[in-house]
DNA sequence: GCAAATTTGTTCGTATGTATT
DNA sequence: CAATACATACGAACAAATTTG
């Protein structure tokens, strides 16, 4: 019936927390001082105190204390392509300028270029056999110096021995490979697909996005297969995979009339039901 | 530089899961058990669990075990409007819909109709002043019995005023709202917008969706403002969130010409970079 | 720059409670 | 009812990170 003792001081913490009375930033009690007040065992406070950091209200930091979370402004990246470019939203070009037409300030390293062998989903809707030769481009993106992006993008080997060879360069491809395709193969996108899915960070990521590697920032998956156009309908020619931590992350999506976006970032607005 | 003792047993551990050793549904060895055989105490086998449940590869169940979790089948909610209906993907009739196809089972109780005051994304997202009144249409819905989601719509009671009182009625509107309120009011949705993030559930949600109230499994949640046609363009005439629990849902978005969906989620795939 | 003080992190031991079989 | 397995709670000691003097 009664909550165990190290729910029942969590309660009261995220209480507090709630009502504003310890704000973003400010710095809870010690663990010593905790178990003062609450006449419990250190364990029981450290207890409840991770209830708090899996439930995302609050951080340690070892020789300093424990501090309620500040949220991270969220970057808001747009899905839906832009009509006037017809370039897919999310995608290194597009990406690119949505963030710098929001004032920040985006970076990027890459792009690493690798040739392997189609596996699992990326042979599946690149409509490959397993084993074929694929090419993969990767970039990392940053925005104002933080982490903001993995993003591998998979291409048959065809294209290249085809002619699309700006491919196999580890360099920027001018005005984007939508558009180098279009030019150097006639290779017309008529669209894409995305399948979004949430998922814990592997070690990479983790490691890339300074995240606890206990999985409680979740990752934002985006497989998204592309499509030129053919005479038996459309056909897959790339695959790309775009993983964001969900700690700064939104997306959006637009279909049909809708005005222009606001700037504004959502906020998180008591869930409602 | 030598990682702590619970890390190396929970690492060897997650080996033995990811190699198959430990295949989906196995138990582990107790925590007695472990104890021996790693030669640490209690305490630091059951901290090494706790790090593989925070990473969502194991459970504990009381008086049962530890065992590997196993991938639930997840639902694939498709969010670009169907050409032919118009109606937008993931919506009350839409999302229904889509589920049978997929030879699945959908149920749902509601709707639960409130009347309230616009505050936070409601009323900016419906360009009222915070206070007026809206009328709220609250959906459980469940997938093969299985909690599904939460979805609640926000429409202005102006559209009630105006001639819509089937919105008060707490029961399905036949053929869909947006058909209704076209029949009532010759309002046509010319587009809408989704917002989506990922957050951890609260406490209404962790209960309805039986998940830990830990934040251990994060939600995905989808604001959409859809548009009516005017003269002055696109104007929003309803805002609705869609709650659903991570572990089991999946998003697909469609542009521009796309082959027909395949109905197979997603698998997780080696995540790559 | 170093040493001390502070604060969280790890690890052990032990006892008792609760859920399930 | 008994046995088993995880959950809660306390106490204690030392380690590691950080700040302060």
């Amino acid at each position: 019936m009664t909550d165990p003792l190290y729910r029942q001081i969590a309660q009261d913490l995220r209480g507090q927390i709630q009502t504003g009375q310890l704000p973003p930033g400010a710095q809870l009690r010690t663990e010593l001082e905790l178990r003062e007040h609450y006449k419990a065992s250190r364990n029981t406070i450290r207890d409840a105190i991770k209830w708090l950091v899996s439930s995302g209200l609050v951080e340690t930091r070892p020789g300093q204390g424990t501090f309620v979370v500040e949220k991270i402004d969220p970057f808001v990246t747009t899905l839906s392509e832009d009509p006037e470019t017809g370039l897919g939203g999310g995608e290194g070009e597009a990406a690119f300028a949505e963030v710098r037409e929001r004032g920040r300030n985006p970076t990027r390293i890459g792009p690493r270029v690798e040739l392997r062998q189609a596996v699992g989903n990326v042979a599946t809707r690149l409509r490959i056999e397993e084993g074929t030769q694929v090419v993969s481009r990767h970039w990392e993106r940053f925005i104002d110096g933080i982490p903001w992006s993995l993003q591998t993008a998979f291409y048959p080997m065809d294209l290249v021995t085809r002619g699309a060879h700006q491919l196999l360069m580890a360099e920027d491809v001018p005005d984007g490979s939508v558009a180098y395709l279009k030019q150097t193969l006639s290779l017309v996108q008529v669209g894409y697909r995305d399948r979004i899915l949430v998922r814990a960070p592997n070690e990479e990521e983790s490691r890339f996005f300074r995240v606890a590697d206990d999985g409680r920032i979740p990752m934002i998956s985006i497989m998204r297969t592309s499509y030129q156009a053919t005479d038996e309908g459309p056909v897959p020619f790339r695959v790309t995979y775009t993983n964001l931590p969900a700690d700064r992350n939104q997306l959006v999506v637009n279909f049909g009339e809708v005005p222009p976006a606001r700037a504004a970032a959502a906020s998180l607005d008591p869930p409602r039901s």
